[in-house]
DNA sequence: CAGCAAGCTTTGCGGTGTAAGGTATAAAGC
DNA sequence: GCTTTATACCTTACACCGCAAAGCTTGCTG
């Protein structure tokens, strides 16, 4: 399972990229992401909707209030002009992460295993 | 440039990471550091010192107080027993968060690109 | 002595995931 | 009709993290 702190600041990114597939709200987009997480993940509620609205209020998505198959309300979440840049920027930046993270994080180079003491 | 939200939560791995390949003091692996980022990152003081004095009250280094060749006072911290443990731990970690990012941010599935409005 | 760089520490801010609690409503059971 | 259950959304409070900024000490150099 995934640490909050592994996943900080990559919530964005993959709620983005799922919105790229095409429109959700928000219920169905945790389980989605649960699923796709393959029990890497258990988002639960209070961990999404924070983070739609910030997306919201920064034009990245566009809601629309519609009612679904079942009679219910639902917030249908759209991706925006500004989101799909948004979305390329973090690809950008989670690149940038990965070429750091394999350079350093990589244990190729076991130099001295020398005990003196 | 990585920005910090990107980083966010990695550091911790990256400065076990570089000390797993032998001791360092802060000022120094500031500068280890920014060289394997190749310009990716650019951290100050103030983002490594807070880390090190966690990672030190968790047990996962150890720190020496000694005298360099420039005749300066350096703390050099070293890897433990339970860092090395907590490094792999990171490891696993950061497996975990590419596998669910490469399923989720890899655009394999672009669907609909209909527009009706 | 004055100035600079090495080296460590602390404070304060904004951002982030999330557990917990709260609201409203459609469908199903008694 | 009333209660339960599941759907669907929102809000609050908290802990943590990176980092800029500022300050302190100490050794070298002019």
């Amino acid at each position: 399972m995934l640490k909050k702190k592994t996943l900080d600041g990559n919530l964005e990114s993959l709620i983005l990229a799922v919105l790229e597939d095409g429109e959700t709200y928000g219920y169905r987009l945790i389980e989605q992401l649960n699923e796709l997480g393959h029990g890497h993940l258990k988002l639960g509620e209070g961990s999404i909707y924070p983070v739609l609205q910030r997306l919201e209020s920064r034009g990245l998505v566009k809601p629309t209030w519609r009612v679904g198959d079942n009679g219910r309300r639902r917030k249908y979440y759209r991706l925006t002009r500004p989101g799909v840049r948004a979305l390329a920027d973090n690809r950008a930046q989670w690149a940038g992460l990965q070429e750091v993270m394999a350079r350093i994080l990589t244990p190729t180079s076991n130099l001295c295993t020398g005990e003196s003491s």
